[in-house]
DNA sequence: ATACAACTTGAAGTTAACTTCAACTCAAGA
DNA sequence: TCTTGAGTTGAAGTTAACTTCAAGTTGTAT
């Protein structure tokens, strides 16, 4: 099957210009080009799938293109790609932390302005920070 | 007690040219400038616990700036402050289970290649994609 | 007096990942 | 034939959050 770059566009809910960027840095290889016109088929909807994966894990896209690389003589380069994986499952792990932590303290404030609203409508005083659960 | 900008730097783990910017864009305020040089008070400690904890949650900078204007006059803006931090709440949840999910699809890669590289060590054939658990 | 380390300034540069633009091409329909 | 719609190009612009730079200033130590 192939596919018109407004396909891609509509499947993978990504701006048209967002593909031809993702083929010009060699993100997306062997796209067919008739009469000035793009198309895909079903291998370029699996890297795209992949991208989308990846970006996901916050693996930037250069990464993301030497793994394609890698991936093309896996029995070379399957230990390469195993480290790059691990790599990122450090830092994704730890944005992860980091990003909890962000929203444990987001909720706090919320629990305290909720508090502080209330205190405004019926006239009490306002709580303390240091009262706010947890 | 009074704090130096390296002070501030080693305690917060930022580069000084880090509080110089969050200076110039108006997050840190009430700076005292002595014979050219900068010097720091409790409150802009305070200040910058409070931007590490807004950034942990991906507030962007101008809406940190924002929160603090706010702050400043709490009774008229509770419910200003509220509905951003409710907002805020909701795209660091997506953002959180985004990550989530990307750190699972980098995970099942760490298994696929692992298992790979024993195939490669052992000569057995290679694993498949789909039978990667979960 | 001199040197040094710490700090200053404003402007310009950096990075990633796109987006926007104007001008162009092509195939199909009225 | 003319128009329309979908797509093309290469270059330049955008955004956030910094960072770097060169050149200057200050207080302290030698």
């Amino acid at each position: 099957m192939k596919y018109s770059i407004t396909d891609l566009s509509k499947r993978f809910n990504l701006p048209a210009s967002t593909i031809r960027y993702y083929e010009k840095i060699g993100l997306l290889e062997n796209v067919e080009h008739i009469n000035s016109r793009r198309f895909y088929d079903d291998s370029h909807i699996d890297r795209l799938n992949a991208i989308e994966c990846f970006k996901q894990a916050l693996l930037p896209l250069d990464e993301i293109k030497l793994f394609f690389t890698y991936e093309k003589d896996m029995e070379a380069n399957a230990d390469k790609i195993l480290d790059m994986m691990k790599a990122q499952e450090a830092k994704s792990k730890e944005a992860l932390e980091t990003l909890q932590a962000g929203l444990a303290h987001l909720q706090k404030k919320i629990r305290f302005y909720s508090l502080v609203n209330e205190s405004i409508k019926t006239g009490s005083p306002f709580p303390r920070w240091e009262d706010v659960n947890p």
